[in-house]
Order: structure tokens, then sequence, then C-alpha cells
DNA sequence: TTACATCAGAAAACCGGTTCAAGAAAATGA
DNA sequence: TCATTTTCTTGAACCGGTTTTCTGATGTAA
């Protein structure tokens, strides 16, 4: 790769006016543009994307961050779909991070001073050390999710999860159901607590009593969602099955199948996040515009690092609720 | 964010100490590790990456070049997703890129000197601008999906799509099909040219004159499926359809439903490449490994940047073909 | 005691850009 | 014609690291 030495010195001038050509912060001569121009094309010139990022202390490049659970999830894929197609438009480019939320830092090995102008965090977690090292190194940040507690002030974007685990539950109470098992996303995230308190708001309502041994967390997996939906369908303690995803859903689906056990007919199930796909018969769900999530996301980052104003907890509308074929009355 | 110099000061020790103490290069005493390392930790200090990947010339991240038709495939979901998790276990990150194939570069504007240490190309097309400029740049390449004639000696890795195509077609004739239209990918795309190349092939093998008509491309959205899929069925001159996708085909799906027509026995469909997604009746279909596809496609660029001896072109045995509920006999 | 390695650490050059202060040449004004 | 301003261009410093070269202090052998 030429350099822009390379270029003034074929050019025969200094490597500041060959810099002026290219920024048009001051003016040049129409001779020596063309001359500078005339070499760089030759030489097939473009600058140096690290260059340019250390001398203008800017990369146009947006880290998105997510836990490396071996596997992406749907909602991963939409929220990377969003998020990169509409940076695009912005003229940035995002880098991936498959970052440990609990992870631990040594100085020189693990870095965290990456060459990026903002980080957009999936999945946050009520102990994040994600979070805890792009603010210590001042990092603009977009949180999809709630923010944990310690952290409240930054910017994040997501759906009501309280009420929509709420909603969920209540349906499954009014068809008649009293043992209804949560399969929870992993405890350490902070959707995970409030997708409890929807749930335990909702028995409350209803006047029944909270039975802590229904609620299971699982790390969004189908295997694990199977894995979890053969104990409790074994144990025969629960006439209903929320789940946190529709991917766990059909883990609970087809170990259903493998039992004998009958949708809807012996069991509700209802998932609590999805994307369109579907489950036969059609599980009931939380539909999540996980694409335009990104798209906000990407949105609001930009405006913090431009500076404009920008609102710091958004919640989004960008959800509808399926109640379908797997939700029956019992009793 | 605290720098070398800023610890070195602290420390009362030189840039090139502090440097040495991190890359264990050259042997430092215990007692100016000791501070030097006291120091970095209380300043918080972490080596900016920009100014690593402009010393050492490498920076970890490999870039992944994908076009922008505004919505993702599964087939881009999942080999992003290999990518990056493959990625991750070699301690690279991804940067996405959705530049247009055709795109023109003017000088100091769209830049080429990405901070990468490779590239892996998707989709790669018969006159690909991102191929030429990445080769110009000397950048380390692997292509997933066929090379161009001119690049031949790329390194690429690919499922066998004339293979795949044929063996599709040869499935419809001996169904007793006659009028087999092929929904096509890009025509720009190499991968459009091979399976065109297996279609006509098992035409010629069964003595069926080919019929350039009954072909189409199609820019892989279900959108555009569905359009296509309107033209074909109102025409009324196929017996059966196969697409480039189980996207596509499920938009073909959509249409015939909308038109009365059932689906085998009024229409046989085939898709050409596809995730393990759900169509009912099942869509008959060339079911990739996509996932597998990005992973190896990062075992080859890493080779390639360490200077290991590597495969040049590798077709891959990651996909199965499922005889479907879709294909139904004619005559 | 002198001569010569050896060694820890400092200083300086480099990676490839931007930017600021300053200088030379041209243009303007009196 | 000379002083002053304006216009264009340059050299040097800077961004934050690594690496090569250099220096001064110590250790060892003759």
């Amino acid at each position: 790769m030429s350099t822009i030495l390379d270029v003034s010195k074929k050019a025969g001038v200094s490597k500041s006016t060959v810099s002026n050509v290219f920024n048009k912060k001051k003016y040049v001569s129409d001779e020596v543009r063309e001359k500078v121009l005339q070499a760089a094309k030759e030489l097939n010139y473009y600058p140096n994307k690290l260059a340019l990022g250390l001398a203008n202390n800017k990369t146009n490049m947006i880290g998105l961050f997510l836990e490396n659970f071996g596997e992406f999830r749907n909602m991963h894929h939409k929220i990377i779909e969003g998020i990169a197609i509409k940076l695009n438009e912005y003229n940035y480019n995002v880098i991936l991070y498959l970052d440990s939320v609990d992870g631990d830092v040594s100085p020189g090995m693990k870095l965290r001073a990456e060459p990026i102008d903002g980080a957009i965090i999936l999945d946050p977690a009520i102990e994040d050390s994600r979070i805890k090292e792009l603010v210590s190194s001042e990092t603009p940040i977009v949180l999809v999710g709630r923010a944990p507690h310690d952290y409240s002030n930054l910017c994040s974007l997501d759906v009501n999860n309280v009420e929509i685990a709420y909603q969920a539950t209540k349906l499954l109470i009014e068809h008649g159901h009293r043992k209804i098992v949560l399969i929870n996303s992993a405890s350490n995230l902070t959707i995970t607590a409030d997708r409890l308190k929807g749930y335990v708001k909702a028995h409350f309502e209803a006047g029944i009593e909270f039975e802590p041994s229904l609620v299971y967390n699982c790390n969004n997996t189908k295997s694990k969602g199977r894995e979890l939906a053969k104990r409790v369908l074994e144990s025969n303690l629960a006439t209903a099955i929320i789940t946190e995803s529709d991917v766990v859903a059909s883990g609970v689906y087809e170990e259903a199948k493998m039992q004998g056990i009958k949708i809807p007919s012996d069991l509700s199930v209802f998932a609590l996040g999805g994307t369109d796909e579907t489950l036969t018969p059609e599980v009931g769900k939380v539909i999540v515009d996980y694409k335009k999530m990104g798209e906000d996301a990407v949105k609001k980052i930009i405006k913090i690092i431009n500076k404009e104003p920008f609102e710091s907890n958004t919640e989004l509308e960008a959800y509808r609720m399926v109640k379908a074929k797997s939700v029956a009355r019992i009793e």
C-alpha cells in the first residue's frame, strides 16, 4: 500500500498539501491539486484508516457487544441485521464483540481501548463487566435492554418486559391455569428480573401464591430449553409453560412430542419473545420487531456521538401479542 | 483514556520500558516492572488498539463483506454467526461491510485501506469491485462461493452448486416435469451461473430443449420471489418451480395460496438453498450448513494470514437434499 | 588496573495520517 | 517603491504505540 508520503514525493509537494487536497480544509491551487490527484491515482492511494483514526480520534466504527453462548438466536440475527444496515446509511461499520459478561481483564491482555466511536450492548446483565469497562473508557453507550440499577443513567431502549410477562401470565391464569412454569432467561440478565416481576405481579393480583420452584432459568438455547422441559414434564407439575423465547418453546414442543403430551390439550405454551418463525400448533407469543430495535439503537448511538439531544430511556412499542392455538382453557 | 506516556511518567520510566513490560520482549527488572504495573493499574491503562495496529501492522480484525439488499437472508445470518463465533476463538473480531458489488471508488472518499488483516467475501459476483479492490491492496481473501474466472487463483469454498442444481432439476424431470421454471439468484453472481449450468445439464441429458424464458433472476428476497411467482403462476406455463432459496420458495407458497394453486398437486416446488426453517407442506430443498461454511471460511483466512499451507479451493459437503412433499409425480 | 562484554533502561526513529505555526511568494495599497 | 496583507505551501509537532540504537553502569578476565 502506498502512503501519503509516497504521493507527496511523486507529486513533488509536502505531506500536508496532500492532506489538504483530500480534506479540503485549506485552499490548494488547481495546479497543485491536479498533480496530487494524479499521483494519488497512479499510486492507487487511499488514506490508511488506522492512521486516520489515530489522528482524528474517530473511526466511524461501532462495537456491537453480545455474549457468546455458542449460538446466536433469531433475536440476535435480527438485531445485527437492523444495526448493520442502519449504520451503513450513516457511513459507519459495525464490529462484533463476543465477550463474556463477567470476564476479567488483565492489563495488556484483553483490551478495552477498542477502535470504536460507540458501543451497543445486547442482553445487559445485572453485573455487567462490559458496561463497567466501556463506561470507564467513556465510550458512548446504548443498551438494548434495561440498564442495571447502578448504571440507570445510561441510554437504553427496550420493550416493557415487565408488562409483557404480566400480560402473558395473566392470560394463562384467565384460562384457568394455576401451575404455570416460567422458563426464564439466564439469571444474570436484567430482562430476567423484569420478566419475573411481571410473572409474580400477575399471580399476586389473582391471589395465587407465588411458587419459586416453578421458575427456571435457561441460557436461551433450544437444547437447554428441551432439557428443562423434560424435567418439568416428567415431574408433571405444570399445566402451562411460559418460555423466554420461541426457540426455547420449540424445545418444549419437541420434548412434549417425545413424551406423548399434546399441546394445547395437555399443556399450554406461551413464548415471551420471538420472531415470526412458525411452530405447529402455532405458539402463543409476543413477537418483537428486533430489526427495528437494532435500527433505533443505531439512531440513538449516532445522536450521542454527534452530541445531539436524545431520549435517555426509550420504551419501544415494537411488539405484538399473538394469542394462538397453544393456549387452552382448563377445568 | 490514559496513554503509555502517562504510565511512563507516573512510574518514572521511559515509554519503551513500559512497552517492554507489557510485551516481555526485553528483560525488565522486577523492581521497575512492579512500578510500571502499579502505575498502569492506577491509571486503568490499556494500549490503544489503533496505535497497536499502526505500529504492528496487525489489527486482529477480519472484514466480512456482504451486499446490502435491505435485508439479510437466513444464509447470511448463519454465516455471520459461524464466522463471528469461530473468529472469537482465534481472538479476532469481525467487521461487517455492506458494500455494493459494483460500487465505484473515488479517491479519498470510499476507502479500501481498511483496518483488517483479511477479508471474507460472500456472494461473489462475476464482476466484483470488492474483490478487485481488496486484491489490489493485497489483503488476504477467502471467498464464500465460487471465484469469478479472472480471480480463479483466489481461495474459496463452496458447495457444488452445479451439481445441486443438476440433481434438483433431474429429480423434477424424473417426476415427469417438462416445464420447469428456475427462479435463480441475482444475475451478476457466480452462483447463478453455476445453478443455471446444472439446470441446463439436466435438461440436456434428458433430451429436453432448454427454454430460456423459463429462467428468472431474483435478488433473494421474499417479496421479489413472490412477485416473480405471481407472473409465473398467472402465465400458467410451469408445472414445477425451482427457487434459489427457501425464502423465495415461501414467496411462491404464499402466491400459490392466493391463487388457489395447490402444492404439490398443481405445482411442484424445490428450493436450491436453505436452512432448516419449515414450510407446510415441507418444501423439497437442499439444506446447506451455512454456519459450518462460516467456520471453515474462518479457518482458511487464519491459515492464510499465518502463512500456513491451505487448500485453495474447497468443495464442501455441508449440505443434504430433502425430498419432501412439495414434489409430485405428474402425467 | 585496564579492557571489554553484558545489561537495564533511555532516547530517537518509525508506523501514516492531521494540524498548527511559520515562511515565501504574490497581490494590494499608499 | 516599499510596507502590508493575502494566498499558498511547508516543516515540525502530534496522535499512541513499537523497535532500533545508544548510553552509562556494572561485571568479568587478563
